[in-house]
DNA sequence: TTTATTGTCTTATTTAGATAGTACAGTAAT
DNA sequence: ATTACTGTACTATCTAAATAAGACAATAAA
């Protein structure tokens, strides 16, 4: 599992995006141990400063919680996982919109072009599935 | 008209973006002349130096071009500036897929979730047209 | 008890981006 | 010819982020 993190943003704010998604997306379930500072900052190619960086600020919010000696912990609020979600989503849509909207597309042309671009999808997913291509 | 930089990301690329955006929606038109390096880093409130900078890279991706002593202007390449709004357009789809994926939405969630904010805005709007809210 | 692992803290160095200030050559306007 | 404005170039400085290297106390494991 590559960690993707480029220098267009700061790095600690891209483990820290990482890390949220994967307990979001259920890479990581509550309660979970997570891997020491150490082998995070490795499995990521970071320095471990970056990454206790990032777990300590994860920890700020509560997502995260650490016992002194023993690791770090995935919180087992699951409501504040849940809303996290939402909140997330909820921005990737905005700013999504926003994006879309400062380009020069009404609702209805983004709308149209996203379906658009799902079609496609489907229709690369299918000749890669069979041997219908031509 | 606020530029509305934040230092979240280099500033020189968010001027190179907020450029684009104001080519592509026809704030800039094609040939326009823009303002001097100086007078467009005061507007932006950022040194002369990190808009030459933006400028810079327009200029090599040939949206815009340098007159010696007399100013820069807009390309009047149209189709180049058609062509980076479908890119630039395609991107954003793409990015927001991508993100909403990541989260764990599939496709028709993403859609719906889509369209329940754009519902959202439409009777947000209404409410701020006319006095029926309640 | 000893060892290894944990989070945490500290200091120093490097790099990219941004700022500050200045300067020069070309040219349009006067 | 003079003035003002243009893009362009240069050096120096500052800051945030990242790296490098090491140290400490607490504790789980041996």
């Amino acid at each position: 599992m590559p960690w993707n993190l480029n220098s267009d943003r700061p790095i600690f704010i891209q483990i820290i995006e990482k890390i949220q998604v994967d307990i979001i997306s259920g890479l990581y379930l509550p309660g979970d141990k997570l891997p020491s500072v150490r082998e995070l900052a490795q499995e990521a190619s970071v320095n471990p400063n970056t990454m206790q960086k990032a777990l300590s600020e994860l920890e700020r919010t509560g997502l995260v919680y650490a016992q002194r000696t023993s690791g770090r912990f995935i919180t087992e609020d699951t409501t504040m996982i849940d809303e996290l979600k939402s909140k997330l989503a909820k921005e990737i849509v905005t700013e999504f919109l926003e994006n879309m909207q400062k380009l020069g597309f009404q609702k209805e042309e983004t709308i149209s072009l996203l379906e658009k671009t799902l079609e496609i999808e489907k229709s690369a997913k299918g000749e890669a599935d069979d041997d219908t291509g031509m």
